[in-house]
Order: C-alpha cells, then structure tokens, then sequence
DNA sequence: GCTATCCGGCACTAC
DNA sequence: GCTCTCCGGGCGTAC
C-alpha cells in the first residue's frame, strides 16, 4: 500500500485546530456567501475554478499494468489474516477468486449493488464501487493526482502526506517510470475533506480568489516599485 | 523511542543526489577555502556562527524524569527479543540491572572503556559513552535541538525528521510539557552529517555567509526601491 | 497538466 | 534561545 503515515495523534489534533482556526481566519476575512438555492441551480461558475471541470484523465486506469480475472472475482479482504495481507501487498497484486454462492453475502456496490467491485478502488481507498457506476459517476469516482488536490483544493503537502486523512493510491509516473511516484486520490474523498476543512464549496471558492487577488495586488506592487524606482 | 521514519530508498537516493548537486553548486559559487594549518592554529573564527560556541545547554538532562539506578547498570539493549524490545520502549524506561561478571563482556565506552553507560544515549543515539566521558566531551557529546540543527548546521526539516539519517531523542518541551515535544540530537552525529552534506566545515561556513549575504542583498534592494518610490 | 525538494519569512500554535 | 504549521516562489529533479 502507500508508505507509513507520518502525523501522530497530537499532530492530528493540530490538524483539526489549524483547520478551526483557518475557517474562523476565512469567516473573518470575507464571511462565507452561502447560497440558498444551492441545490436548485449548480451554478456552473467561472471556468477559472479547474475543481470544477471534471475530467476523465484518471478515472481510468491503465489496463496493461492490471490483471484480468475474467469474471470480476473478488479478492479476499476482509477474510485475511494481518500476516497474510501483509504477504499480499508485498506481491504485485493478485487476485483469489473467493466468492459466496449466496450473492448477498458477498460485499456490494454502494450505488448499484452489484458484486462486480472495483479491486483497486476496494484495496487503496476502501471504497466498494462496481467499475460501472466508478465511470457513471466520475464527479464521486475520477481520480486526481497530488498536484491537483493541492492546487484545486487547497490541500497542503502535509495533509496528502497522511493515509489516514486521504487515503492514495500510487502509481508509476506517467512522464517515466522511474520519476516519483504519481499519487492519486479519490474525488470523494477529496472533496469530503476539503469541505470540511474549508467549510464548504462556497468557502474554498472565497479562499482561493482571495488568494489570486492576493497574488495581483504582490504583482501591482512589485511593478508600481519598479516603475518608480525607473523614474 | 521516536516516531515512524519516512524516507524510502529512493527519498535517500535523491537526498545523496541533492547533497551532491548543492556541494557543486556551492564549489561554483565560491570555491572552498581550504586553510592549510587548520590543524595548527583552531582559528576561533567570527562568533557569529553559533556553531562555534559549545554550550552546554543540554549536555546534561533533568535528573528529576530520570530514575536512578543507584549504580549504573547497564540495560540490556543487546540481548532482548524484539517483542520484549517493544514492550520496553512502551514503559517510561526501565533498567534491568543485568550485568555479567566478567568485565569484558560488558558493553564499554567508546573512549574509556568504563561500562558505565549513559543509557539515553546508548537508547536514542545508539552510542556507547559513559556518564564520564559525555560530559568531559562536550564537542562531541553535547545534545542539540532541533532548532539549533537547522539553524547552525543548516539542515533541513526533512533530514531531521528521518531517525535512520539522524537519530534524535524526544523530551517534552522545557517551556510548557504540552507543547510540541522537543527533538534532541548528538552533536558528533549532526556535525559528521552536515560535514557530509556540505563537503566540510569551512564549505557550511561559506554558505552560511553566502545566505547572510543574500539577505542582507534582498534587504538593501527593498530599501532601495522604497526610497526610490519615496523620492 | 508528475513530483519532491529547498528557501525565506511570517504568523501562530501549544497553554 | 521550543516547535509546528502555512505560504509563495523558483528551480532541480528524476532519466
């Protein structure tokens, strides 16, 4: 699985105060514009948001790197002892087609119900999603990189860090195997978090303008010295 | 003992390609002095680097937290099972008077061969040094906070974080015990590290000084344009 | 649209 | 002389 965690419960704690006191700075800054016909309306917003174009770059994985099991067994998480698990991650992967003949006490899509479970979702996210609704339904399923949890949520690197947090997933770089490792992140879970650090969609929006505006005013700044400096 | 490490293989690859690239770096920038006669005359330097100046802050620990063995005897850190290991580190520390009777078996000090072990630093830093002989060798025995690591030494956060890189010793902080535990390390241990990371004591002090200048350059240049906008 | 450093600087935390 | 965040920026890096 993913490497050890690095934040100890008191640091979990610090977590969750840096988290109150970055809301309370927020609600001090520019209170949070909620609003009522939320659910109405989705609003499409400014483009300018990328957490809002959801696309399907990762939502799939790249099936030369998997094995099929011709038939969607599931493997066997629940009913493994610690050390055999601990064996298991070691390996690449592997699938062992254990499955109850009586279909409802095996583990369930929980969209759809079906048995048809995502392997990978299961084991990195502990997620049971069926891989049909995992593409229906990428604004829950897509999966994001590091980069862009940092960048479109606001998360920081020592939050990503942690795997009791967010959970991830990784997998070789894309640009080249041997480069770092690309992390990746499950939408949901993401946003999950994300809102309740930031108190909400509406909220993250506030931050992150407050922060380009911050960036232009450094800009003007910088460039009004300049020309002065010029004259 | 301490909390979990977090670099992999790799992370300690790219520290050693890191450490390479910011000795060239330096050697590009100000080629090393080298003294000659270093070993003749000590060159008491500038007291500006801190470095310098041994104190003897923390050579010494509370006696009050420790328990007296009312003879120092050693603890038996060689020859316990792993899983007893574990259970010992969970106690607050507790010496098991085991010692054999035949003088050389027992475990000695690097430099006096007494087996009057400091068991803290024989525990965290795995360093045979007896009572003795830490405190009459303050220039390799002394403990340095994390703080004082980064700053004097120039280390980074990442490397102090890593016991396999530096081991440390956890004690609760001096100012107030709730707040954050402070990180103790060995001073023979962080110099022999910084020596290897910056290619020797006379190259850390020539980035020490190039940093003092850099901010003393950034301060001028903001003075500078302020005055200028002023004018 | 890949990631992991480092750096400086700051504010703020822990009670 | 305590420690942990965060932030922005810039550049290197992996081959």
């Amino acid at each position: 699985m993913s490497g050890e965690s690095t934040l100890s419960p008191a640091d979990l704690a610090r977590f969750e105060q840096n988290r109150l006191a970055a809301k309370s700075r927020i609600a001090q800054a520019r209170p949070a514009v909620v609003s009522n016909d939320a659910a109405a309306e989705p609003k499409p917003t400014s483009m300018q948001r990328k957490r809002r174009a959801i696309d399907l770059t990762y939502c799939e994985y790249n099936l030369s790197t998997m094995k099929d099991t011709k038939g969607g067994f599931l493997y066997e998480e629940q009913s493994l002892p610690d050390s055999k698990k601990q064996k298991q991650e070691e390996r690449p992967v592997v699938y062992e087609p254990t499955i109850d003949l009586i279909l409802e006490n095996n583990p369930q899509c929980e969209t759809c119900k079906s048995i048809d479970l995502d392997p990978q979702y299961l084991l990195h996210f502990k997620v049971q999603v069926c891989r049909q609704c995992k593409d229906k339904h990428p604004e829950k399923y897509s999966l994001l990189t590091k980069t862009e949890c940092r960048e479109d949520y606001l998360l920081t690197d020592s939050e990503l860090r942690d795997d009791r947090l967010l959970p991830h997933w990784e997998r070789p770089n894309p640009h080249k195997s041997t480069y770092s490792k690309m992390l990746l992140y499950l939408r949901s879970q993401v946003e999950k978090f994300a809102w309740e650090k930031w108190g909400g969609p509406e909220a993250l929006d506030a931050e992150f303008e407050r922060r380009e505006s911050e960036k232009k005013e450094r800009k003007d700044k910088k460039f009004k010295l300049k020309m002065n400096g010029r004259r």
